[in-house]
DNA sequence: AGCTTTTTATGATCATGCTCATATTGACGA
DNA sequence: TCGTCAATATGAGCATGATCATAAAAAGCT
C-alpha cells in the first residue's frame, strides 16, 4: 500500500504537469482530456479517477498554485499595514502565484467562479477549496483590523469585486499588470468604505 | 418570398417558444438541443441555422425579454429622480422581466456574462446585445445627470456590481426578492460614490 | 506461496452540441 | 406549366467530456 500510495501520488503529478503544459499551449477549450491523458501516460478514463471533471483538473492547477500565497504575504508583513493595505499584499500575492496559468485561467474562472456560481448547487470540490482559501484568508484579515462578523451582502460584495479584478487582471496586458493594480487599489477602497457606512434604512425606491 | 419570409420568423417563433418551456421545465443544461428542435417540429439541424449556439438561443430569449424594460422605466418617470433613483429603476424593471426566466437564467449568465467575459473574442451575438443594450441605456441615464464619459474602470466596475445583483438575484428566494433589491440599493450607492470620488493618487501599495 | 477481495486501469460506449454533404422546397423566368 | 437555381431543411456524422462493464493489479489472509 505504501508503494501504490505513492505511485498514485506520481500519476496525480504527471497528469497536473501535463495538463499544465497542454492548458498553456492550446487553452482549456482546445486542450482535450485524450490529449491529457496521452500525455500523462494513462488511459482516458483513468483520468477521471484523478479529477472529476475536466475543469476541476484546472480548478486544482489554480488553487494549489494558490496555496502558499496566504503564507507570503503573512510573512512579509511589518504588523501595522492599513486593511487596505493588507487585502492589497494578500491579492497581489495571489496574482502572482498565477500569474503562469493567465493564458488560460480566464477559461476556467468564467464558467467556475462567476459569481453566478456562488451557491452552485454541486460545488465543484477545487473550485470551492479556490474560494475557500481565499476567503478564509480575508476573513482573518479582516478580524486582524476589528471587522468581527462582516454581513453576507459585505462578503457577497468582496467576492464580487475580487471577480472583478481577476477578470481585468486575466486580459490585461500592461508590463506588470499595473492596470490590474489600479483598479484591485480602487476597489478595495471602494469595499473598506462599505464596511464603515452604517447599514441604513433601505429606501428611496419606488413602488412596485 | 413573402410567404417565406413570414414562415421563418414562424419558425423562428416556435423555436424560442419552445426552447423556453423546455429551459423552464428541466434548465438550461438538462434541456438538449434535439428536445428544443423536436418540440418545434423541426430537425436538430435546422434549430442551427436559426439561432448558432444554444447559448444564443438561451440568451435571445433573455434580451428580447428585456427589449421594452428601459422604455417601462423611462415612461414612469417624474423628472426629479437621484441618479440611483433612475438606475434602480431601469435595473428593477429588468429584473422584473427577466422574472420568468429566473429558473435557468443563471446557468446560462453564468457562461456569458462573467465579468470574466467581457471582452471574450468571439463574442455571442445576442450575449452582447444584453450587454449593449443595458449599458446603453445607463449611459444615457448617467448623462441625463451630468456624467458625461465615464471611464473605462467606472464602467467595468459597474458591471461586476450589477452581475453581482444578477447573480444574487437568480437565487434569491424571498418572496418579492426584496433582499436582491437590498443588495441593488446597496451596490448602486457605491458605485455613484465611486463616481464622484476624485481619481486620487494611487500608492498605498507596496513594492513588489 | 496460493486464494480471495478490494482497488485501480482500461477503452468501448454514451450523450450532446454542433457541422456538413445531400435532399427538399419554393421562387422566378420563359 | 415547366425547368432552373438559390435558399432552406435534414439527419447522419463528428468531437469530446464523461461513464461503466470488464480486466488487471494489489492487498490482505491463511
Amino acid at each position: 500500500m505504501r508503494i501504490t500510495a505513492q505511485a498514485k501520488q506520481e500519476t496525480r503529478r504527471r497528469i497536473l504537469v501535463s495538463a499544465r503544459k497542454l492548458f498553456v499551449k492550446n487553452g482549456f477549450d482546445q486542450a482535450t482530456t485524450r490529449q491529457v491523458a496521452a500525455a500523462a501516460g494513462i488511459a482516458t478514463g483513468t483520468l477521471f479517477n484523478y479529477f472529476p471533471s475536466k475543469e476541476a483538473l484546472a480548478m486544482s492547477l489554480l488553487s494549489e498554485a494558490l496555496e502558499t500565497a496566504p503564507k507570503e504575504h503573512l510573512a512579509r508583513r511589518r504588523g501595522d499595514e492599513s486593511l487596505e493595505e493588507d487585502l492589497f499584499g494578500h491579492i497581489a500575492a495571489g496574482l502572482r502565484r498565477l500569474a503562469p496559468f493567465r493564458s488560460f485561467a480566464a477559461e476556467v474562472l468564467d464558467v467556475t467562479m462567476t459569481p453566478l456560481a456562488m451557491l452552485r448547487d454541486g460545488e465543484p470540490d477545487a473550485a470551492a477549496r479556490f474560494r475557500g482559501r481565499h476567503l478564509e484568508v480575508v476573513g482573518e484579515l479582516l478580524a486582524d483590523h476589528g471587522v468581527r462578523t462582516p454581513s453576507n451582502v459585505a462578503m457577497h460584495l468582496y467576492w464580487t469585486l475580487y471577480l472583478g479584478v481577476l477578470a481585468f487582471w486575466s486580459r490585461d496586458g500592461s508590463p506588470k499588470q499595473e492596470e490590474t493594480l489600479a483598479l484591485l487599489d480602487q476597489s478595495l477602497r471602494l469595499f473598506v468604505g462599505a464596511l464603515k457606512e452604517k447599514p441604513h434604512a433601505p429606501d428611496h425606491r419606488r413602488a412596485r
